[in-house]
DNA sequence: GAATAATTCGTAGCTTGCTACCTATTCGGA
DNA sequence: TCCGAATAGGTAGCAAGCTACGAATTATTC
């Protein structure tokens, strides 16, 4: 048996790994890349149109990580950038027609990788991979993004 | 709540990114990375100098990332290549003894980063944590590495 | 023994991730 | 009101991940 340096961490990045390659795999038909696909399906779960701001916090990823992803999603024409109304900084991301019609047929595709990992987990075991994964996460400082949240207006 | 497209793929990405965040802090002082210093530790725990299939295997990684990896480790002095005495095709790496220093300095540092990782953990949910990662890797065919492995030979 | 297949490693070119430093805008306190 | 701090985003330059292709060596098969 290998003693590897970091055990839980080895495993939790070839779990990544493995849901990466499945995401690839269905999505490289749509010219869509797995990070871009994360990208947008959770803006389509928002209320309002989000910012680049906002990707940072949920990913855990730094502004030109997101900058680039986003940059390459609106190349494509899979999205658009549209100034706030109210602070000039801001630039709010919008869903183009094109991007809908992916999250439609992507939709199935990733129910199915999510299926397919916990296939012979018992209800009892999904629900503490999720405890014991978040529980990790909070251990290692990993839900620290202070920011000031504001409410969505308009 | 914000329903992702792959919500423990997304687990697995954070919790990594935990990891890698904290070794990078404690290894970028003796001129490391993160991944560089998992390269580092797995070399020391073999009893065959391995050669980069062998690493690519354990990390899941394509032959030319590891190649990227270990050339800059050559570069910098922590490791060097030595041809193979029987087939000619393999180089295999050796630990130079500045490779060998930074692997006794990191060892606590390590085991602090999967020890604060666990820490409310009871040793139960331990056990199941790195069992239900297995499994979960396992269910998405992450161990499907299918070459011809040699007994080490002198 | 010679042709073919498999294996190991190299390189090119891309996406994705980071830090560091910059500008523009907004917010807050003197 | 005005100046400094905080915030949103841009760009440069690097490391780390990938696929696709090619070269050299070894293994296999006829």
């Amino acid at each position: 048996m290998i003693t590897l340096p970091t055990r839980y961490g080895h495993y939790a990045r070839i779990l990544h790994w493995c849901t990466d390659q499945a995401m690839t795999a269905a999505l490289t038909e749509m010219d869509l890349t797995a990070s871009q696909g994360q990208i947008l399906g959770y803006l389509s779960h928002q209320s309002q149109p989000p910012c680049s701001r906002d990707i940072e916090e949920t990913f855990h990823m730094s502004h030109p990580t997101v900058s680039g992803l986003l940059s390459r999603l609106e190349k494509k024409g899979f999205i658009e950038f549209r100034p706030d109304g109210v602070d000039r900084r801001i630039k709010r991301i919008f869903i183009l027609p094109k991007g809908q019609e992916c999250l439609d047929m992507m939709h199935d595709t990733i129910r199915g990788i999510e299926t397919q990992m916990v296939q012979d987990f018992t209800p009892e075991e999904r629900t503490q991979f999720t405890d014991l994964l978040i529980r990790a996460i909070q251990n290692m400082g990993g839900n620290s993004c202070h920011r000031h949240k504001e409410e969505p207006k308009t």
